[in-house]
RNA sequence: GGUCGCGUAGCUCAGCUGGAUAGAGCAUCUGCCUUCUAAGCAGACGGUCACAGGUUCGAAUCCUGUCGCGAUCACCA
């Protein structure tokens, strides 16, 4: 149930209660519209008439490519109030309905399915109103924004492959979500304070000599994560050691000098300290930069940035407010609760017993504090790792309890986790794939079958290295959305992401040829009018394949999921490239055909890039 | 142990709100470049949809239970 909560309640209505193949969202596309609403009121106007019945809905499906037809209606539900047997009963009201829709050219009835075949001229005009449509199936902005949160990343490590899922999905979705006609912020809360920032910056002032990224040449997050490391390492060692003279192991962990050091750090930080302060601005500011270049390489960005180093204390105000409300109680020693046990969940602490804040308060607060600087914010999409669940069930209805109504509509977008054979990544232990290093490797392999098939003659160095990356990238950025964002994925390194069949290249190489084409046509001036009547079926297939695009838009936007959108693209590109070799685009025989073939194309490849748009997928002109 | 999620072809994944013979890609095998880019097209092979019940005219899809995998159950974040 968690995972149908969803943003975009009003479309989502719309979709519910149209449960049909070809469905409008733009007022230019009203042809299709009037369809499927014509076909369904044909369809109870035969039952009436017929059999003298009143049917509540029709059941109207794409007609599976095995048979003959473009949509079919689903007679079994019609038998409650129309007793007979399916296949007479399908073929009477197959017959209403040819005789009484201009659009239908034909029909068959297979068992309880009744097969309609609509008429070409249906969908060449259906073409004829999306031909020259910029943002084909992108919807205007309207009513309230969306806050979307992704990445949210510590700044004492660098990115590793758990933030790139994580960045394509949040980067995605909120493309998504824009296509589907919301104002969307994207933001992120960085982790950039507590223990684990004052290790590394421990570390690098015992170990580091002065080194800065200048100096050493390193990226400024690789640098403070070497130290980040570094300390672990030294940390363990002083534990062996405090072990080895009797020590338990709680003890020793406790206990050690250096983590002793780190806490008097925090307090120090905590109490606004001028020389810590300084280190820890230095040290942060290399890992921003570090990671701005690593943004910038994956293609995805931000509308505004949330430090915890600012949002850390928020939250107290409302604890105090939920306590006036009895949204929480006070226990004995002062700590701060808030009872769920009815929702099925269990007793949260929101504030400890000295009065200082958790992960939890912090959470509520930066909610609050986000749509007090965004009041145009009706809800909020978390892109945060299954792992925490728990949490944002927790955080979504302490949210609601405490009375705001944007708390309807808060998403966690929970992912599965990237593991590797071994298991998990742990940096630690070096078993990361960083991000950096899997971004330019990918580029190298798409360098290197680019190569071998040497169809870039003409292009730069320069060229050539920028389309490998945005084929690696393709590649990569494909792979990994095309999962649905449940599941965990397992990747390994060993086995480089594919590069032929259902992947990104495929569909950047099918964009490649149209646009191939599309040069052609220019250079040789193929009309641009034409009077077409009857399409081939590869050409139908394609138009069709075109119409859903709009409404998977919003499937995806409802459901969250980048994966709708590469499933899509990926039968579009499937669908072209057997039209591509099936039928000669350029070599037709009439001068219609050639010039309609082209404006199919066209599209097709606009579509093309439009939806890997969604995807932060860029598409090549030539590869 | 409680809670949540996942389990579909050798591998990686689709399968919408229950509908026709469960679909793709990779891998293996067969054809197709003197015609628009072969990162392609056409085809073959491959499945007790984890298992057992139930609801239904109809279940991979909904319900219950079992098994397996993962996550989570902190005055950590």
């Amino acid at each position: 149930m968690l995972s149908k909560r969803t943003l975009i309640s009003v479309s989502c209505a719309i979709l519910l209660c149209q449960p049909l193949v070809l469905r409008i969202f733009a007022p230019s596309e009203k042809a299709l519209m009037n369809l499927s609403d014509k076909l369904t009121k044909a369809v109870k106007d035969a039952v009436q008439e017929l059999f003298s019945a009143t049917l509540e809905s029709v059941e109207i499906q794409p007609t599976r490519k095995d048979f003959e037809g473009d949509l079919t209606v689903v007679v079994f539900p019609i038998l409650r109030v129309a007793k007979g047997n399916p296949a007479v009963i399908g073929e009477q009201i197959g017959t209403y309905v040819k005789e009484n829709l201009d659009e239908i050219a034909d029909f068959n009835v297979v068992k309880g399915f009744l097969n309609l075949v609509i008429s070409d001229a249906f969908y060449l005009n259906f073409f004829d109103v999306i031909k020259d449509q910029k943002n084909f199936g992108h919807e205007p902005e309207a009513g309230k924004a969306v806050m979307v949160e992704y990445s949210s990343p510590n700044t004492n490590k660098p990115l590793h492959l758990g933030h790139i899922r994580n960045n394509l999905l949040g980067y995605s979705v909120a493309e998504i979500l824009k296509a589907s006609g919301k104002k969307v912020y994207k933001t992120q809360i960085i982790n950039d304070r507590g223990i684990h920032i004052c290790k590394s910056m421990l570390a690098w002032q015992k170990f580091g000599a002065g080194e800065t990224p200048e100096s050493t040449g390193l990226k400024g997050d690789k640098l403070v994560g070497n130290y980040y490391v570094k300390f672990d390492k030294a940390y363990k060692e002083e534990q062996s050691y405090l072990v080895a003279q009797g020590k338990t192991k709680e003890e020793a962990e406790k206990e050690a000098p250096l983590i002793l050091e780190a806490q008097d750090m925090l307090r120090k930080w905590e109490a606004g300290d001028e020389e810590v302060v300084a280190l820890w601005k230095k040290m942060n500011g290399w890992v921003y930069s570090g990671f701005e270049e690593t943004y910038k390489n994956l293609g995805v960005d931000f509308d505004s940035y949330y430090y915890e180093s600012n949002t850390y204390l928020l939250g107290k105000d409302n604890i105090e407010e939920g306590l006036k409300k009895g949204v929480f109680y006070k226990k004995e020693d002062g700590s701060v609760w808030c009872d769920l046990t009815e929702d099925g969940l269990d007793e949260k602490l929101v504030l400890r017993s000295d009065g200082t804040a958790v992960y939890m308060t912090q959470d509520i607060g930066t909610a609050i504090q986000r749509v007090k600087d965004h009041p145009d914010v009706g809800g909020m999409i978390y892109t945060v790792g299954n792992e925490q669940d728990y949490h944002f069930k927790v955080l979504f209805l302490i949210l609601k309890k405490l009375g705001y109504d944007w708390a309807e509509h808060l998403f966690h977008l929970s992912y599965g986790m990237v593991d590797l054979p071994s298991g998990k990544m742990k940096s630690r232990e070096g078993t990361v794939v960083d991000a950096d290093d899997l971004v330019e490797e990918m580029a190298t392999t798409a360098g290197n079958i680019a190569q071998e098939l040497g169809k870039l003659d003409g292009y730069s160095e320069v060229e050539k290295q920028e389309l490998y990356k945005i084929i690696g990238l393709g590649a990569l950025k494909y792979y990994i959305l095309k999962v649905d964002p449940k599941k965990r994925i397992l990747f390994n390194p060993e086995e480089s992401v594919d590069f032929q069949g259902n992947t990104g290249p495929f569909i950047q190489y099918t964009y490649a040829r149209i646009q191939s084409i599309l040069r052609k046509a220019q250079d040789t001036g193929v009309a641009q009018d034409y009077v077409y009547e009857a399409l081939q079926p590869k050409e139908k297939e394609l138009i069709k394949q075109l119409a859903l695009y709009p409404e998977t838009v919003q499937l995806a936007a409802e459901n969250h999921s980048p994966a709708l959108i590469a499933n899509y693209t990926y039968d579009l590109v499937k669908e072209f490239n057997s039209f591509y070799q099936q039928v000669s685009i350029l070599g037709a025989d009439t001068d219609a055909e050639k010039s309609f073939r082209v404006a199919l194309s066209k599209k097709v490849g606009e579509v093309i890039e439009a939806a890997f748009g969604l995807l932060g997928i860029q598409v090549p002109e030539r590869m």
